[in-house]
DNA sequence: AGTCCACAGGAAGGGCAGGCGA
DNA sequence: TCGCCTGCCCTTCCTGTGGACT
């Protein structure tokens, strides 16, 4: 049998076995369920905050806190969605602006994040070029050519504020006095329980006049979550006994994080379907865990920088040979091997910052310990499984022509 | 009890790219 | 075109520090 013909059996394969999902929109992250399961109380609390507004009154500044997959953009956007559609029959104009804070070269610093949102509202502004100042203005100035009550949606903002410190959010909560009759409530929305430490005071006590926390979803809470989209998005009787059990259960260990459940289902789902099964079994699931871990650290490594590459690169080529790794090793091995790339090596201080990034990323691990006399440092280790590893370690080969 | 290592990590600023208005 | 602005990456210089060693 020829090549060609082998191809054609399976593609005519294919197209002969009945997919198992129904419809796999349903199972992306982005998908929006009309029925929010385990969540009624954060959406009754929301709505009875921001309903004010639909009288033209200020409804109070709110900040949500949960970790990821906890269904907190899921509920915010559900509840603005109820109550524009609501405002739209009443009175009083109404507006939001949902910005996530986190979308690399959108709204990732103060200046970008102003001029998102004075886009958002209407205005003119240039992505650089104007003093952060003249960006404000405009800003207000759209904020006042805004009729009634506008509502900000900061997704992410924990991670933005760790990172421009919070003048934004103050000038953000004065807003309101210069602006006649349009009125500002401002929802934030944050990963990180513990953020508004990072906040000045002043701004901490007018940002969260409410809060709402969204806990993590138990083992059950999240089987119920899966089995509500696994009904729309999988042929009736494709899943095995015990798939969603297995997916939630590994997604509760994990933080409790559904978006990471339903990824797994659906993954699970692409792996038997593409090994033409008819059903989707539990070994399956262990399958997609693993995958999908891969190409979370795969794309990471791919996304990064050379010199974060080159760095990764030198903590593979230690850590292969065993024993503990520290900075000061890393960085001398590291000089070499940016020459062998063919590239200046960066400053100490330089690749101490990649590897706190890399940790950041989950790609490596590294944790300051003291070895008393023999100085502070960082122990680095990596612990991806060896597929992943290697994985690694041949991308950046090719990509520098190292060895 | 004090010393001192090997870094961590903060602060300031240089240089460049992208982009403005004039 | 120029002068100016910002963000980003990086360097230089610096102070801080946990705990093994003396």
């Amino acid at each position: 049998m020829g090549e060609d013909q082998k191809l054609q059996d399976k593609f005519s394969q294919y197209l002969e076995n009945e997919s198992i999902f129904n419809d796999k929109d349903v199972l992306s992250t982005n998908y929006k369920p009309n029925d929010i399961l385990h969540r009624e109380d954060q959406i009754e609390e929301l709505a009875s905050i921001l309903a004010p507004s639909l009288k033209g009154n200020d409804p109070s500044n709110v900040f949500i806190y949960g970790t990821v997959g906890t269904g907190k953009t899921l509920v915010v956007d559900h509840v603005c969605k109820e109550l524009k559609s609501v405002a739209e029959n009443g009175e009083e104009p109404l507006d939001t602006v949902y910005i996530n804070c986190k979308m690399k070269k959108v709204a990732d610093t103060e200046y970008r994040l102003t001029a998102k949102l004075a886009r958002e509202l209407g205005a003119d502004v240039p992505s650089t070029g104007l003093p952060t100042e003249e960006v404000y203005d405009r800003f207000f100035e759209a904020l006042k050519d805004t009729e009634g009550v506008v509502i900000i949606i900061l997704d992410e903002i924990d991670s933005l504020i760790k990172k421009i410190g919070d003048d934004f959010l103050y000038n953000l909560t004065r807003i309101d006095d210069d602006l006649g009759s349009t009125k500002v409530s401002v929802v934030g929305i944050s990963n990180d329980l513990n953020f508004t430490d990072y906040m000045d005071a002043r701004v901490k006590s007018s940002l969260s006049e409410e809060e709402i926390i969204f806990p993590p979803y138990n083992a059950l809470e999240l089987k119920e979550i899966l089995r509500q989209r696994a009904e729309d998005g999988f042929v009736e009787g494709s899943l095995d006994d015990g798939v969603i059990s297995k997916c939630s259960a590994l997604a509760a260990s994990e933080h409790g994080d559904a978006r990471r459940a339903i990824d797994l289902l659906r993954v699970a789902g692409e792996l038997s379907e593409r090994d033409n099964k008819s059903k989707v079994t539990v070994d399956y699931v262990d399958t997609a865990q693993e995958k999908i871990e891969k190409d979370r650290v795969v794309e990471t490594v791919q996304s990064q920088p050379k010199h974060s590459q080159l760095t990764l690169y030198t903590i593979l080529q230690l850590s292969n040979n065993g024993g503990n790794v520290v900075t000061g090793d890393v960085y001398s091995k590291y000089k070499d091997i940016a020459r062998k790339a063919g590239t200046d090596p960066l400053t100490q201080r330089r690749i101490s910052d990649l590897i706190d990034e890399l940790d950041m990323l989950g790609v490596i691990e590294a944790q300051v310990v003291s070895k008393g006399r023999h100085g502070r440092t960082r122990k680095i280790s990596m612990d991806l499984g060896e597929h992943i590893e290697s994985k690694l370690d041949d991308i950046i080969t090719d990509k520098f022509y190292l060895n």
